[in-house]
DNA sequence: AATGAATGAGGATTCATTCAT
DNA sequence: CATGAATGAATCCTCATTCAT
């Protein structure tokens, strides 16, 4: 197997999953568009769906690594906490045709690709936990459960994603993520006491 | 048109989108298990994009509808807005396969389908605001500007959708739901003061 | 039968077929257009060849009924036959696209049809006849076979039609009309006697 | 792409166009008798448009050059404007079925073959238009302009076709055709002077 | 290992026609 | 007589995958 057209078939396929979807990505183009034929990708990948698993893989990798590079140019847990937030957002969005591939017909079509999906979310959760607990540690917060809180704090930023991921732009999220981040830490409202 | 048909129509089409997606519903089998000959479904719905269009259409309306029943049989202002959030989840988790196919390829495959969603979540806007509006109102919450607060809120509970809705079960998401209500309220941790 | 149903379905099957075709035409538009129920139609013609045999056969009449009018304003035999070639050439052109539908795959497919257009022709071949046997009976030509002369004029003229008929402007079709009835009466070239 | 498929795709199709027609010609059909995938089909041509303008391209450049080899046995300029005549009747008649699909609707509907057609047509000519410059250089024929000689001999032969090709057979083909090549030539009639 | 050729299993859509009222 | 509703049969085309070399 040659590196080279290995590597060939998952930048195209990038490409492509990127901007077709996966559905509308046909082999032939990717054959085509690699400069390989169609049967070397068979050779190589032994379906579609071990393609587009194996370039989530690799992006969600990738992804990790960014984050994480990102994460420790601060030095403050706060800082962490927000500068992860806002890689998170930045790389994720630009990975989203790839990374949200395939949730058609949701549950258990493709389970290969929400494992790496899962993990991916572990890992991200395993960051922030570290982060909170090193705040923590270091006399900087108070918070009774780190990994309770992580999680929630990855879900709700999860769940901003798909709002505002596509449909705005970069300076607004940013802008919503503070206040968002800011909310979770520190609440939105105040219940009169009666 | 009779409507017997278009109802075998619309419900057994609601059943296969729910259960194999969009792509993997073929209309053969739709007409076969609806009891009605294809061109039938022809002449009623034209397309299969405009059959789920219809059944998405008809589900958007129907949850709007059980949600706003289930917020009216409360009283308080808070007991609404977490009546609210508990019903969008139970009813939103029934159907999250209908609402959510075709996501494949993102942005604007299917610009009908993304209004319906868009004009729902703005609906679901709009009951957050009178909720909070009538809480302010009634002295009971201290808030800064209603409609962004209701938008916050309704951003954060669609995000937290896609990861609860699915994986968890219902007791679990009803209680991260209040903690994360609680949380959006009333902040997660207290930053030590230097 | 009312025949403001009748016609409205014929006038407007006959814009149809003449602009998108026997094949391209749908029952449905027909109706649509017309106006009428699409078992209105069936009622009427039976079948969608038959409603074509109809446009077919009006159309057909209107043309020999105009040539003829044409004809009988002339009074020489020359000057009948050069206004016939040319008013046929006009009114064939005119609904050329109703005469010449659903010749595709030639033979036999389509007898009705075929049976009126011969018809036609044979209607024409007998007017050319005419005109030349009062030409020569007027002494005014020298002819040794007025039917077959007929016939081959006929032919002729008609194989001329497809060429022209579509593709050229109508005053270089007539100007070529002349040149070719003066050929075909009196020749091209002349042979070198040795 | 082997040669052997290609060729029983396109001489199946052939067969099953001149018979049935393009449009009542379905891939399936063709894909069975010619003992090929469908698929195989659609890598060699990609369109059923595209099967029938192949098919067309070989049967015109075959009538062509059979023309080209029956006028070029012959020695006299006459006797090759004759055979040509006779040989164009003899192979369009064989190919009529072919030659003339798509009609349906007229005009432009189809381009592509109506080039290839156009094609076949001017190629004619210039084969006349050769046999008649030959003749007057020879000193056998007097013409004023052999170019407009050619085009109007075409554009009768072909008229002469679509009448006598189908319905007539070749023995009477041919006796018309010399007469009106004859006719062409030399007249029809004498006009008196009064 | 690499490939060009070949394929089978669908899938959406059209349309003339029939039928019940 | 008129019609709205319903239908079955066909048709073109796609695409992931396999095979022979």
């Amino acid at each position: 197997m040659k590196q080279e057209k290995f590597d060939s078939i998952i930048d195209t396929a990038k490409k492509l999953f990127a901007r077709y979807g996966l559905r509308k990505t046909s082999i032939d183009d990717l054959a085509r568009m690699a400069r390989v034929a169609k049967a070397t990708i068979y050779n190589y990948f032994g379906s579609k769906d071990r393609i587009y698993l194996e370039v989530l893989r690799i992006e969600a990798d990738e992804i990790l690594k960014k984050i994480l590079l990102s994460v420790n140019e601060k030095d403050s847990p706060k800082d962490k906490l927000f500068t992860f937030a806002a890689a998170k957002f930045r790389y994720t969005r630009n990975a989203v045709n790839i990374l949200n591939l395939d949730r058609e017909g949701s549950k258990n079509l493709f389970p290969g690709a929400e494992q790496i999906r899962n993990n991916l979310f572990e890992q991200e959760i395993k960051i922030i936990q570290a982060i909170l607990s090193e705040g923590v540690a270091a006399g900087k917060f108070y918070l009774n459960d780190a990994a309770f809180s992580a999680r929630t704090i990855a879900h709700a930023l999860k769940g901003f994603e798909l709002n505002w991921l596509v449909h705005e732009s970069r300076e607004k999220i940013e802008y919503y993520l503070d206040e968002f981040l800011n909310t979770i830490f520190f609440g939105m409202l105040k219940e009169k006491k009666n």
